[in-house]
DNA sequence: TAATTTGGTACAATCGCGGTACCAGTTAAA
DNA sequence: TTTAACTGGTACCGCGATTGTACCAAATTA
């Protein structure tokens, strides 16, 4: 039986909370005292967490001051606080991986889906709209709304397989890599999405989706 | 920060052993000695899980003579050691998940199985078919063959939310269902699916597969 | 100047878990 | 029948992980 000891689970909490853009580069992080209660452990243990990371180049701890964000070194990072395989999967796979799952869930939500799923959807857009040039909150809530739309499936299975894969995602920064032309063209996307679960139309979501995802891969050429 | 203790991992564990049949109903447990050492943990670990399993009803321990399964309640099993929403999850969601993310797998597998994969899928299938007797032996070669598919795809995200779904797989006793007359036509199918990647026929493969969870689904009714 | 906040350090208490030993019944072999 | 090998039940000790507390020194702020 493994057991999973509190430090590298503090490292990898705080090293996707870095790759998601909640701490940014060069900026610093909260001080000790507040930080290890955010996170629900003492502080002794938060520190030898804070230690891995400056070893491994993440952070540089400065006395009397505090612990600030360097550039991640994508290599040069132990893999045992990495999720397995992480060095070896790609943008690619995560979005073929997201797209099989996302297509199967649009096609059950249009059966299932709530008014309060539709409005929780409605927000998430209205949202990354507010936030084009705001690439950390706008990527925030276009996670959001695909994590809306699996839910509205409202199949356990299919949340917990999209759950999986979010744990690849956050130490991928896959989304730093969009660029600025394919922001609108992906809340028009979520947009007929929308509509088509509106309407209760299957396929029609699920071609709305589709196209989505496949504009993603192609960019990735 | 939630740490997950060892015993509750345990009565995770011995309870989806149960679930697939390793351990039958009204049958004996190991005896504790070997049971503590076929799960890597101390016997006094492994009895705080043994007596939270006997509270539950799971399993009723008899002195000087052993632990004994019990017939498993539905309800009533305290929701902190099973998996999320796992009294809401259906066999029908199960495979319906299932569905979307092999056949998203079996197509990539198709270009990049080694001969190594093939081999070990062909003995899966060898396994399957010289225990269509028995029962749990036989359901731990089919998901077997189902893991080495997903695991041929060489995406690490589709692994790791197969993965993610194996965890209610495990509870839902879903293969107890399955009749002797789809044993039979499974093998089949698993062959045709073999046959398809071996051709390197990507549409072949996945239409073969997707007549596999058709008919699983059709059962269902 | 004085008070607050920062990281740095030390120490004791607690908890989870492993390991050992022994007891008291039961079962099976000699 | 006797003996040995099991069974679960219990108490105990040790180690390491984690928490909690206290205090220090430097930097910042009021």
């Amino acid at each position: 039986m493994d057991k999973d000891l509190l430090p590298i689970k503090l490292i990898r909490e705080i090293l996707s909370q870095i790759s998601l853009g909640v701490y940014k580069h060069g900026h610093r992080l909260p001080a000790e005292r507040k930080l290890c209660q955010q996170l629900g452990v003492s502080r002794g243990t938060l520190r030898r967490a804070l230690e891995d990371l400056e070893k491994m180049g993440a952070i540089q701890i400065r006395p009397q001051s505090g612990a600030y964000v360097q550039k991640m070194p994508k290599s040069g990072l132990s893999e045992r606080v990495l999720p397995k395989d992480i060095a070896t999967v790609t943008l690619r796979e995560i979005i073929v991986a997201r797209k099989a799952i996302e297509l199967a869930a649009v096609e059950l939500a249009c059966e299932r889906i709530t008014i309060a799923d539709l409005k929780a959807l409605d927000k998430c857009i209205d949202h990354m709209q507010a936030n084009v040039e705001n690439l950390p909150e706008y990527l925030q809530f276009d996670i959001g709304f695909h994590e809306q739309i699996v839910k509205a499936s409202k199949n356990p299975a299919l949340i917990a397989a999209f759950e999986a894969i979010s744990d690849y995602h956050k130490y991928s920064q896959v989304f730093s890599s969009s660029s600025d032309a394919c922001e609108t063209d992906a809340i028009k996307h979520h947009r007929c999405v929308v509509a088509a679960l509106v309407e209760g139309n299957a396929s029609k979501s699920a071609t709305a989706l589709r196209r989505h995802f496949d504009c993603m891969l192609k960019q990735g050429d």
